[in-house]
Order: C-alpha cells, then structure tokens, then sequence
DNA sequence: CTCCCGATAT
DNA sequence: ATATCAGGAG
C-alpha cells in the first residue's frame, strides 16, 4: 500500500480519536520537563509523575539540583529504574547549565545533544515544547507503530525519524509524536494490540498477518 | 553491542 | 516467568 495514502489515513483518524493529545509528563516549566524526561527512560511516565513532586519540591530548579546530595537524588527517583545512571546524568547536568548556561537549557539541539542524559529523542520532547520542533520525537511507541503501519522498515531512530520528516509535513511534527503515543498506549499495543477496534486495521501490514 | 534497573501487565 | 515501559552512554 502507498505509504503516502496510509499517512493521510492516519492524519485522518488521529485528529478525530486524539485532537489534543499533548505531553504527559506533568512539568511547570523548561527545567522539569527536562528532568522529567531522562527520568522517563525505559518508565511509564505515570512513574515518573509519582516521583517528580517530591524531586522538584527539594531542587525547584537547576541551580538547587547542582547543589544536591546525590545519594537523595537517587533515593527520590529509585523507581523509575536505571537510578544510579539517572541520578549521574541529572545531576552533572544541573551542573553544567549551572555554570556553563547561566542556569537554563539552551533551546539549540546541538547544545542540547551533547549535555549528559539528553540524545535525540529528548531533545526533541524538548523543542517541540519550549521552542520549535526541529524533528519528530522517536520513541518505543513510534518506532512501533511506525514500524506496524509499514511507514519505516528500519530500527535505528535516526532513520526512522528521517522516514517520518519524508511523509509528514513540518506543522505535524510537534504534535503527531504525542497523538501516536497516545494511539500506541491505548490501541497499537507492544504486549496485546487492540487490532479489532483498530480503525487503522485496512490500511495495516501488521495487521494483515 | 552491552549495560543500566524498578514497576507493572500478561 | 517474562516482556515492556516517552533511552542514553561507554
């Protein structure tokens, strides 16, 4: 099937099922949703709102960060898994925003990329929020999906999202990441997809085997 | 490529 | 018991 008619397809059905899907990540601001971010790694960000109340109550921004104890740190965040990595990264990055940024992330992705804890796909969650989306966020649930839907053959984010940028117009960018993780959570399910109530399903290869 | 890693659904 | 969860670093 054409890749471009399955995408207009797909436009089609999540405007209508998901018209304002936005971040789930509950943040007040650049420096939580930041945070909130590289915590959500390999976690459900339901995980990662349980602990960010108490984390952003005892460093409300990046400079109390840099100033932390880290063993608390890893502590605050310990269920949300990989927390010695986790807290190493948070923390050495509160340090360099401190002291090489003024304080706050610079909205550059070639700044961000290089900070410890952030590669492209958080960079990206990022932009799309604080500034412009500079690409499409590429995480489990779109390489899934995108994958599901024949949209991409590869694995490698990189590529994938290179897939995407072909057949997605660039005002679509900051918002379909969100809009396909919705869909991925709730239908295009990795464990046990909802294939029969999948309004996608005539215009699916995985579904067709 | 491997390692990091706890919580939850299946 | 095991797969999966808004990945990134070495």
């Amino acid at each position: 099937m054409e890749k471009t008619w399955v995408v207009n397809k797909f436009f089609e059905f999540l405007d209508g099922r998901f018209p304002d899907a936005k971040c789930e990540l509950i943040h007040k601001n650049l420096y939580e949703l930041a945070i909130s971010t590289i915590l959500s790694a390999q976690c459900t960000d339901e995980m990662v709102n349980r602990v960010t109340p108490l984390l952003f109550e005892k460093y409300p921004d990046f400079r109390a960060l840099a100033l932390s104890d880290i063993g608390e740190v890893k502590e605050i965040i310990r269920p949300t898994g990989f927390y010695n990595n986790k807290a190493k990264s948070i923390t050495t990055l509160a340090k360099i925003v401190v002291t090489k940024y003024g304080g706050e992330l610079p909205l550059v992705m070639e700044l961000l990329v290089k900070l410890p804890g952030i590669g492209r796909k958080t960079a990206n969650i990022i932009l799309s929020e604080y500034a412009t989306a500079e690409g499409i966020v590429v995480d489990t649930h779109v390489k899934r999906v995108s994958k599901r839907l024949g949209l991409t053959t590869h694995d490698d984010p990189i590529k994938i999202e290179k897939d995407l940028i072909s057949l997605i117009p660039e005002n679509r960018w900051g918002k379909i990441s969100h809009q396909i993780i919705h869909f991925g959570r709730q239908i295009c399910k990795a464990r046990k997809p909802e294939c029969s109530n999948c309004q996608m399903k005539d215009f699916c290869s995985y579904y067709k085997q």
